[in-house]
DNA sequence: GATGGCGATACCCTGGAGGCATCGCCGTAC
DNA sequence: GTACGGCGATGCCTCCAGGGTATCGCCATC
C-alpha cells in the first residue's frame, strides 16, 4: 500500500551504481539482500525498473521516472523527521542560509520585532547544496544565487548585482578599470560543480578541480589554474593578495533570490520571507556601486 | 533510520480524529496495533506526538508539526507510485486540470507543436482538491484560482479577471447593470469548503451546504438559499434560467494562476508550462469584456 | 461502589528483512 | 574449448516487526 522509503533507498543507490554489489557495499547490506528487495519494490510497483541482463544493470522508463522523483521525496522524509525533533525540543528556531556574499543582518532584525520569541541561526551555503540544504531541513529559508534546482523549492527572485572576473594577480587583465567577456575568451575556466543535478547524485571525484566555495576559488585562481566569475559583494566580502578582480561589462548579472522548501508551510518562515522582502533593497547595498568602489580602491593597494 | 510512511498514515489518522479506537476502525486495524504502531513512531522520532490522559487525546508541538508536514509527503509518495506506474505503461500523456471557465486550447496547441507525441488530457477540477490533485499526481499541470494552500506547489499568477455576483432570478438586484459589494451586505453567502485546509482534511461533512462546482452554486442560488460570486469567464459559460449575474464593480477580481507540484521535474512539464505562459492573453480572453457582452446579453433573454 | 469507555499490556502467529552459502549464466583468457 | 571469474538470483536459516485476541488499569460518571 504504502511506498517503502527504505527500499526506495535501497533503489536509488543501484540505479546510481548501476551494479547490485557495489549498491550493496554503499548500503552495508549483503547483495542478495538487496537483490530481493528491488525485485520485492518492482513487485510492490507493478513495474519493472531495472533491466538486467549480461552487459549489466540499465534503468528502465519507469526506474528513470522513479530515480528522479525518489531523491526529492527522500529529502522531504529526511526534512520532516529533522522539523518534528526541532519542535520536540521546543525550541523556536529558524535557520536562514545564505550565499558568500549576502549580508542578511536587516532582514533578521526586521524579523525579530515580530517575532523576538524565535532564534534566527544564519550559516553560509554553498552553491553545489543549497537545494540539498532547503529540502532536507538544515535550513528553513536561503538566500541562494542562480542556478538553482528548483525541484521542490519555491524560489523567487530578491535582486541583481553585477558580476566580475576574477583573475591572478599577475594577468594581463589584471587591475583593468573594466573588460568584455569576449577578451577572456580562450581562458581557461575553473570547472565548478553542476548545480542542476539531482542532489542524491555526486560529480564524478576526478573530473577536474572541484570548486566549492569562495576561499577555494580565490585559491585556485592565484594558482593559475583558471580564472572565475564572482557575483560583485562576493568580491567586496573576499579579497586574495594574489588575486584580482575586474568588471566584465557584458556579463549577465547575478541573480539572488530566496528560497523554501515548497512543503515547508510555517508562519514564521513566512514572516521571515516578507522581512527579507522588504529589506532586499538593504541586502542588495552590499554589492552597489559605492561599496565596490571601496573595496576595490582597497584591494588595489595590495594588488 | 527512514521514516515509515505506514506509521505516519497511522499518525495522521489518530490525530485526525484524537481517539485510538476510531482512528483505527477507521484504518481497519485492531486499536492495540495502533497503540503501539504510534508508540513505535514516536520512539523513532525520538519526540512525543501525543499526549494521552483521561481527557482524551492531544497533540504535541512535534505532533502538531509532524501533522501538518505528513500530508504533503504522503501525496507525494502517492504521486511518485501514480507517476512511475504511468511511465511503466510507457504512454507519454499529460494531464492538465482547469477550474471551471478557463479554456486551455490554445496551450495545448502550441505545446503539441513541440511535442507531437504527448497526449494531452485535460479535465475539470473544483477549488476543494485542485491543490490535492496537483500533489497526488492526478493532473501534471493545473489552471487554478487562488485562494489556494500554496505548500508543495509552485504557483504563478497568469492572468485576473472581473467576479460577477450570482443571485437568484427574483433578486431585487438581478438584472442590474451592476452593483458594489456594498449592495450585497447582509445577504447570506453560499457556504464554499474551505481550500486552505491540509488534503488529509475533511470538512465536517454537515456543516451547511456543501458547495462543489458551478453547477451546485447556481442550483443552491437558483433555489434561495444564498448568493455566491463566480470569476466572469465561469459566467460566460454556465448559465442557469433562473439565476442572474450581476458584475460588482468594486469586488476583488479573481486570480488565475499555473500550478505545478514542486517536486515535479520534467523537461514536458516545464514546455507547457511555457506554452502556457505565452498564450496567456488568449486563454484570459474568454473573461474578456466582449465574452461578457455577448454572453449577459445573451443571458437577458431569458434572466 | 459498580460500570463503562479507552488506551496499554501480554501473548501468539505470520511474514518480511537480514545473513550465508550456493547456483546459473555469460564473457573472457589461455 | 575449457576453465575461471564476475555478477545477479535462489535457497534456507534467524529474528524482529506488524497483525490479531484477550485482558488489564485508570478514571469519569452515576
Amino acid at each position: 500500500m504504502d511506498l517503502d522509503l527504505r527500499k526506495l533507498r535501497y533503489f536509488v543507490a543501484v540505479a546510481d551504481r548501476l551494479h547490485f554489489g557495489r549498491a550493496a557495499d554503499d548500503l552495508h547490506i549483503a547483495q542478495p539482500v538487496l537483490s530481493r528487495q528491488i525485485r520485492a519494490l518492482e513487485q510492490d510497483l507493478g513495474a519493472p525498473l531495472l533491466i538486467r541482463d549480461s552487459h549489466g544493470v540499465a534503468l528502465t522508463d519507469a526506474g528513470r521516472q522513479l530515480l528522479t522523483d525518489a531523491g526529492p521525496l527522500l529529502a522531504s522524509a529526511d526534512a520532516v523527521r529533522r522539523r518534528v525533533t526541532v519542535a520536540a525540543r521546543g525550541s523556536r528556531r529558524l535557520m536562514v542560509g545564505f550565499r558568500a556574499g549576502i549580508t542578511a543582518t536587516a532582514a533578521v532584525r526586521e524579523f525579530a520585532i515580530r517575532h523576538p520569541d524565535v532564534i534566527v541561526d544564519v550559516q553560509r551555503i554553498e552553491s553545489d547544496d543549497q537545494a540539498a540544504m532547503l529540502l532536507d531541513g538544515r535550513i528553513d529559508v536561503g538566500y541562494v544565487r542562480l542556478p538553482i534546482d528548483e525541484t521542490g523549492l519555491r524560489v523567487t527572485p530578491l535582486y541583481t548585482e553585477p558580476r566580475v572576473a576574477v583573475l591572478p594577480a599577475g594577468h594581463r587583465f589584471a587591475g583593468r578599470e573594466q573588460i568584455t567577456e569576449a577578451d577572456l575568451a580562450g581562458e581557461p575556466l575553473l570547472w565548478h560543480p553542476d548545480t542542476s543535478t539531482q542532489p542524491t547524485k555526486r560529480p564524478h571525484p576526478n573530473a577536474g578541480y572541484l570548486v566549492r566555495g569562495v576561499d577555494e576559488t580565490l585559491e585556485h585562481v592565484a594558482a593559475g589554474r583558471g580564472i572565475s566569475f564572482l557575483a560583485r559583494s562576493t568580491a567586496v566580502f573576499y579579497s586574495h593578495p594574489e588575486v584580482s578582480y575586474v568588471p566584465v561589462t557584458d556579463l549577465a548579472p547575478d541573480q539572488v533570490c530566496l528560497a523554501v522548501a515548497a512543503s515547508r508551510t510555517s508562519p514564521v518562515v513566512d514572516d521571515f520571507l516578507a522581512a527579507a522582502h522588504a529589506t532586499a533593497e538593504i541586502t542588495a547595498e552590499c554589492g552597489n556601486d559605492e561599496m565596490w568602489r571601496l573595496a576595490s580602491g582597497a584591494a588595489t593597494q595590495h594588488g
